[in-house]
DNA sequence: GTCTATATGCGGATAGAC
DNA sequence: GTCTATCCGCATATAGAC
């Protein structure tokens, strides 16, 4: 069964144009190619989407919406903070790195193709995703299990994550929830140690 | 003490290129624009580089320059483990941030922009500077103050340093030197606890 | 070293037939 | 929905005068 949204034609040129945005930048990418590489004409194109940046902006907001969801899903029955954490770490690196990557990549790293008004769209569906990850955050600072500045925090753990896309190779050593525990671990120290696993280390120093 | 090396005119159109194509992506970015941001005509530029591509090596060769020298300078007379470490982070995001955001933030986010040709040979600059974590981190690793893959460390270090382009701005509450400071406790927590020094939250009240 | 003028090609986008 | 044909502007790069 096909998903109940399957505008069939205007997907596969969204997966196309996704995956040439990724590889080659958005302006490097011409019409012509992305046309091309599904079989069409340039003209045949413009028929889907009326512009080429409208192409870019469906690509980014497809890329919001599934890691919105990615999250929310692996999310849902998770009480405990570590778990929370870890979970949403993993289905972050998931959709960052997986199926989606194309879409999440762009979104990432093509922003700055948009002009300004559709600039301000995207990056305020960035900031909802965003504001997803300080709920828990804010409760690892209360329990005294973080650094005090949540948002920093949240930076430096998505800065981590997201610079993932720039390395990460799946043909390496490391499977995607074996990188996702690591930086779990690396990132969340103290929480990972709270939750009573022996995590990386003694609890040094002064528990704080 | 002036730079040896004042090329002068051609450092000028480097400053002016780097700013251009960080700001506006190194294919929105005429060379026209260059050259009127200049006071020149797009003809003159060619006599100092003879591709736009030339260009932007140039303004990259500059920045992985600049951060190795940056750092390097730091780490003299350094001889503890967590003073280099908190050194090391500290110059990153000093090169990053300041003066040579430009160039760093060009040698970042615009490397796909290059010919395969450039690209390798920019690429390994960039692993030679990315070769100066490891004997630290490895001293780490040997110390069991972090995760026992040194590479993965390296990468998360690197990858929330280099994220900070995207989102740090100076007017901000933080200056780069409490900035390093609190992100170096963050990723290197148990590095920081074993020097016994402060860490973060407590001290705030002195620098600025 | 900088200018003017220009060759040359590719880009996004449109019109209208089928 | 897709094609062909085309408009038109802008981009890199060059030639040659000053």
């Amino acid at each position: 069964m096909t998903k109940v949204r399957d505008n069939g034609r205007k997907d596969a040129i969204l997966a196309i144009a996704a995956g040439q945005f990724r590889r080659r930048g958005f302006e490097r990418t011409s019409v012509r190619d992305i046309a091309e590489a599904l079989g069409m004409t340039s003209g045949s194109l413009f028929y889907h989407f009326a512009t080429k940046e409208e192409l870019l902006v469906a690509v980014m907001e497809g890329g919001v919406r599934d890691i919105m969801q990615s999250v929310r899903d692996g999310l849902a029955g998770e009480t405990r903070l570590p778990e929370r954490l870890l979970s949403m770490v993993r289905s972050h690196l998931k959709a960052l790195l997986g199926p989606r990557l194309d879409a999440m990549t762009v979104l990432l790293y093509e922003w700055r193709s948009l002009s300004p008004a559709a600039q301000s769209r995207v990056l305020a569906l960035r900031d909802a995703y965003e504001a997803l990850w300080m709920e828990p955050i804010n409760e690892a600072v209360v329990l005294g299990l973080v650094e005090s500045d949540a948002v920093l925090v949240r930076q430096t753990v998505l800065g981590a994550l997201n610079w993932t896309a720039q390395w990460y190779r799946p043909e390496g050593r490391l499977d995607v929830d074996a990188l996702a525990q690591s930086m779990y671990a690396m990132l969340f120290p103290r929480v990972a140690a709270a939750s009573g696993a022996k995590s990386t280390s003694t609890l040094s120093g002064r528990g704080n």
